[in-house]
DNA sequence: TTTAAATGCAACACTGCTGCCGCAGTTACG
DNA sequence: CGTAACTGCGGCAGCAGTGTTGCATTTAAA
């Protein structure tokens, strides 16, 4: 493949994730006027709408995958991991809304990932969530609702990033029951 | 009007209701379907779609205002206001995700609403995040991850109620900064 | 029962999107 | 420079959804 096309591929990706991420019905025209191209164009790429659909898709799960391989997940302190990849993903601009909302969602390798991610943090006493499902569905809601905060949220100030904010937020929602103020590694109770 | 045609519309809405939630670009012939109606019947009673979508969310932001109406979320106690506001939404099963997805979003006074009763749990302590939209961001968007768990989730399950689950959630995700196991009416630090 | 209203059915035109094609102009690469 | 690839443009048919209409039938209500 040409180098040109292969740029163009790449811009249509591109401007399909952040069409769709306003809009999740917008038409090829919509998304090919966006990356500066003909809609021909674009099905020259991809064969039909479905066809782009997967790539994007694909192309997100790649990301994801990495963040949370950058993050260290299954080695690095949870929460530490946790931020991190929240970082790594608000730094991707990775258009949540749109690939949870898609039939295909995460990739196996992704949800193992965020699974064992929690699985870290509840066996750290950090959280105390058991289901991961849940997990998950909490931190991916709360990643949208984050990244769809004004800069100068105030919340978003105060926590310093999205990230952090997004951590402070996941971390107590999921720490459910028990006593409020005790993770399991407690050493800090008299301040 | 005659009384089957009212029934009519209730039907249709109801099964917009149900229709949309799922797949918020499902065509009037679908919803016409579950109502077990011809779609033109549907066209006599809403004179476009856009007219239909209107008149859905007009249902749902009524039925809002009467839950925090219902759970006196100016004058009880904010955390069981929160818990009951959350259980009656809950037993109406409203489908946040799509009236949250509409450009229309909430009316004025379920905003209003809202925002009375997080200024409440803040002042009293019982969460930190300072920015309205904030949250009321997190409590919609828990509000619809916690609909969408399946009945035997076990956080669900060990939570005993959607409404209790939710609302520990949210309040965990609010309560941000400072002392982790501190609200302002602290008595029971030592046990 | 009588009447007006509501519905079901089956068309119809219109719109927007998709997928495809050919042609001419442009661009990358040997 | 020359060729092959890529692109833009315009048009085409097909399809789904919308909005409307007419007519026969059913149903609520006086």
């Amino acid at each position: 493949m040409r180098a040109d096309a292969e740029r163009s591929t790449a811009r249509i990706l591109e401007a399909a994730e952040a069409v769709l991420a306003v809009h999740a019905g917008a038409s090829l025209e919509r998304i090919a006027d966006e990356a500066g191209l003909a809609r021909a164009t674009v099905h020259r790429r991809f064969a039909s709408r479905q066809a782009l659909l997967d790539a994007l898709v694909e192309q997100l799960n790649q990301r994801y995958a990495r963040a949370l391989e950058q993050a260290r997940v299954a080695t690095a302190p949870p929460v530490a991991a946790l931020e991190h990849v929240s970082e790594i993903v608000f730094e991707l601009k990775i258009t949540h809304p749109f690939v949870i909302g898609l039939d295909a969602e995460q990739s196996p390798e992704v949800r193992a990932g965020i699974e064992l991610l929690f699985a870290r943090l509840r066996h750290a006493g950090e959280i105390t969530a058991s289901g991961s499902d849940w997990c998950r569905a909490v931190y991916l809601s709360l990643m949208t609702e984050v990244h769809l905060l004004p800069d100068d949220a105030p919340d978003l100030v105060a926590a310093g990033s999205r990230a952090a904010l997004l951590t402070k937020a996941v971390l107590g929602a999921l720490r459910l029951a028990g006593p409020p103020c005790s993770t399991r590694n407690d050493d800090r109770h008299s301040g």
